[in-house]
DNA sequence: TAACTGTACTAATAAGAATAATACAGTTAG
DNA sequence: CTAACTGTATTATTCTTATTAGTACAGTTA
């Protein structure tokens, strides 16, 4: 479900954090679908269950999970105007773009890559709605 | 010339490292301009020698420097085909622009954003191309 | 020659991540 | 109700890594 990588300098709290956010972001996971649990999760990646808890935390406060005691942790629909988490990712946007233009890469190509993940965020919403409509 | 954030919790090695990245990708240090002195940069950021050493060896290593030993580092022309450097790059702009459009913000609104990048960073190589004239 | 440059190295310190071990309260299935 | 799960909080300890400190050596330059 979510790839540790010990050489990388980047925490283990915030590999988990990226893991979930990205498979939140991605479609993968849907609204108010259960994670697994803090010890869970700690059991099957083996490390310690705070490392987990401090990253649920985390997304929490970010807005993309909410938690509830004694039933586990759930993700939440889309953030509401979070203007200081769009900022951060705007920031190391114009910075991928930046180089990536020093470095030659055409703008079209840039541009095609965006489209590509836009529409490819359509399909799920599609297929979601299909499988939704077929469940009635 | 470059900012340090103590609050952040990226390192300041690292700080140092982007912040000098940002100022050869957007064109505002030229090919073969002379960095400060590891000495003199540890001095104005009031940090440790070891610390601008470190970041100026890595960013030699990405292909953004070289250095002469005795003379001083400057800044290197744009790195040949340097495919891990860009994979990171492609990694870290989908990731931002998978959440940017989960988040809401219009594709227009991105694709927008590296046509504004793209017009910069050629109106700079121009202004460079119109005062090299003037020099002749 | 004196003052600069990059580079290398070891040792010590500081900071933060990760672990370990409990504890408590809410939820839920049997 | 009970047992087994959930999130949450807290304190202390260990480990890793960034950062500092101090020194040394070789190349460059005025």
């Amino acid at each position: 479900m979510i790839q540790l990588n010990y050489r990388d300098s980047k925490p283990i709290y915030e590999q988990v954090k990226d893991g979930f956010r990205r498979l939140i972001v991605q479609g993968v996971m849907e609204v108010d679908e259960k994670l697994p649990s803090v010890r869970e999760m700690a059991s099957n990646l083996a490390i310690n269950p705070n490392t987990i808890q401090r990253a649920y935390r985390e997304l929490e406060q970010e807005g993309y999970l909410y938690a509830v005691a004694g039933r586990g942790s759930f993700v939440a629909g889309v953030p509401e105007a979070d203007s200081a988490r769009k900022e951060e990712l705007f920031a190391a946007f114009d910075a991928a773009v930046e180089e990536l233009l020093y470095l030659q890469v055409e703008e079209r190509e840039i541009c095609q890559r965006v489209a590509e993940k836009y529409r490819k965020l359509q399909d799920k919403a599609k297929s979601k709605a299909r499988s939704a409509e077929a469940a009635d």
